[in-house]
DNA sequence: CCATTACTGCGACAACCGTTGCATTAGGAT
DNA sequence: ATCCTAATGCAACGGTTGTCGCAGTAATGG
């Protein structure tokens, strides 16, 4: 008697790709306006209801497009420096806020809108941050920070103003402002700032919370 | 706080108040969910297609709310301390984001839905950066920070990770997040961080390339 | 007091959203 | 090969959203 296990290959997967793709098209393409079941549901080929019953919603299926983004290799680039680190990184992030179609833009107003969105999106960004502690590691090797700095809340001071001036005060875009970021931040750790009472060098996965 | 300039007192500026005072209520009372243009219309003892003539769609209203919500005499706390009075200012952000029922979360909401709600939170949180330059103000008098201080800069580093995590990252609520996040940010304006207004490309830091 | 103008109430309408009951089909198991 | 089950296709539905034309009414200006 085997447990009530899901079909892997087959029509149910099948059809999950044929969904998944036509709402990553439709998502560059028209971008998010355009992006409704009914949508996703012509384009793929797949009838309404269907999409209804296994997504339930825009977000749904936004989140599991999320989900599936997750598995890919990217990592933060190596400059030598902390300062050039966090500006690279600021610079990807700006540069995910302006693009257009406004992809990173569409799954953030997702997220306010489906709790399934919500949660990918907060895994998505979770792994990001996990992925970019070695930048962390690596300062504290060059002895440019303390031992025991804190890496999370150092990336999350980087990054968080060019989120904050693009997506919720919705400034015009300044080219300067993710070096800004950048180098405060560093000037920052460097003086100690962000000395945490987390273990330094800490490598046990962040995925536990 | 005017309308239509055309005729200011009458019948157009009672309905006017009706419904916004409805909106108001609607949102404290129900939450952004039960927020739509035809409650808000049944609640005032409007009509459905007056309100949606006036202010098209649920973020219209929003705007129209949050621009009469401009002119109160909100100003940050005097503290003695430039971490002490970015650690209130945080605090009440904090405040602000997790308060249910969930105000500020549905403004926020509504600015990915509507560009007119958009605009009017945008300048929203303009003025309220505004009237925190004194914080800035009184650090460089008491010499805690230098003269050049971008107070902007300084403001929406200190700020930026509150908003970050508990809207963004959509993290769980964490009390010493202001704190941290202020005496993080007071470090680095101390150690010259946000000197100048606008960073020209030749003030980097030594040892970035 | 009357004429003009602007706004509102009203009802109808199409379009869209999401659900449901039922028949059919495809996969996997025996 | 045949049965069993889960998933899909299909059609219809009720509810919601947003718009429109028309008539009535309140405000303004003479």
């Amino acid at each position: 008697m085997t447990a009530t296990a899901r079909r892997p290959g087959g029509r149910a997967a099948r059809i999950r790709a044929q969904v998944l793709t036509a709402a990553r098209a439709l998502l560059v393409e028209r971008g998010y306006d355009a992006l409704t079941v009914d949508t996703v549901a012509e384009r793929s080929g797949v009838h309404r209801a269907t999409v209804y019953r296994r997504w339930r919603d825009v977000g749904g299926l936004l989140a599991d497009v999320l989900a599936s983004a997750l598995d890919d290799d990217w990592r933060p680039r190596d400059t030598g420096t902390l300062a050039g680190d966090l500006t690279a990184l600021n610079e990807e992030v700006r540069a995910a806020l302006v693009e257009d179609p406004p992809l990173t833009m569409a799954l953030i107003a997702a997220s306010f809108r489906s709790a399934p969105a919500a949660t990918a999106l907060g895994r998505f960004w979770e792994d990001r941050y996990a992925r970019c502690g070695v930048v962390v590691d690596r300062a504290v090797a060059r002895g440019e920070v303390p031992a025991g700095t804190d890496a999370r809340r150092l990336l999350i001071a980087a990054t968080a103003p060019v989120y904050h001036r693009l997506v919720l005060l919705r400034q015009p875009d300044d080219p300067g402002l993710p070096g800004d970021a950048a180098r405060a931040t560093a000037l920052a750790a460097a003086a100690g700032a962000f000395d945490g009472p987390a273990p330094a060098a800490a490598e046990r996965p962040v995925g536990e919370r």
